[in-house]
DNA sequence: CGGGTTTGACCTGCGC
DNA sequence: GCGCAGGTCAAACCCG
């Protein structure tokens, strides 16, 4: 365990990598689809946040309380509430935190001895990477490349939708992500990542492989 | 049958 | 100390 370092792998959900991570960009990457594209085809996801990109396809929305959110205060809440000041989607963005630090946190309240039923709102140190944003579409989830399994749902203070509880299905990684819809503008959904992927994406690695041998044949390995 | 979802129970932090 | 609310667990269920 000590001295091990786990690589992060991308895409490390950080502020900067927001703006160029191509899931996130619909229009300049095929590989971006609506979870349920099948199902509802004429939806289409749109990234709202931060409000960095495009205008014509981005816009920031002020009204959330992200630091309830991101800290997960009792009185989380997009109903509206005041805030004063526009906050940053990203808090706690420890980027320079080991990965050994972020799976400790992980292991974190996981006795092996002690067994019981629920986690609780325990408190997690500063260490580990949390970031939101706000996408305009039909669909709650998001296809970001990776495998996520469901693990609970939670109605929310002072909004008509459960909030859902996703986690990476890889074995070794416990990243998770929330995924709720505002009840406010319900083309909206707001999605909290939580934690750092320390495995390819899967779904980038599945496009890419073909490639890969194609290069690599071509240019006689 | 394996993997994912649903859902009620449980745990815990926080405000009063 | 108590109650509320968010987060998680895990059994049951569903689906391909």
């Amino acid at each position: 365990m000590e001295g091990h370092q786990e690589p992060n792998y991308p895409p490390p959900l950080t502020p900067s990598s927001l703006i160029s991570l191509p899931f996130l960009l619909p229009p300049q990457n095929p590989l971006f689809t609506p979870s349920s594209a099948s199902t509802a085809p004429s939806s289409s996801s749109q990234l709202i946040s931060p409000p960095l990109l495009e205008p014509q396809q981005h816009q920031v929305l002020p009204d959330i309380d992200w630091v309830s959110l991101l800290s997960g205060s009792p009185a989380a809440g997009f109903g509206g509430q005041e805030i004063n000041n526009y906050k940053p989607l990203v808090e706690n963005n420890n980027v320079g935190a080991s990965a050994e630090n972020i799976n400790e946190a992980d292991r974190e309240g996981k006795s092996a001895n002690s067994k019981r039923k629920g986690g609780g709102r325990t408190r997690k140190p500063a260490s580990r990477p949390r970031f939101a944003f706000q996408t305009r579409s039909a669909d709650d989830i998001l296809d970001d490349g990776y495998r996520w399994r469901k693990y609970g749902q939670k109605a929310v203070k002072n909004n008509l939708y459960p909030r859902s509880y996703y986690r990476c299905t890889h074995h070794t990684c416990n990243v998770k992500k929330q995924v709720q819809r505002l009840s406010k503008d319900t083309s909206i959904v707001v999605t909290t990542y939580e934690g750092t992927h320390n495995h390819p994406c899967e779904k980038l690695m599945e496009t890419l492989t073909p490639l890969l041998k194609q290069m690599q044949f071509l240019s006689g390995f």
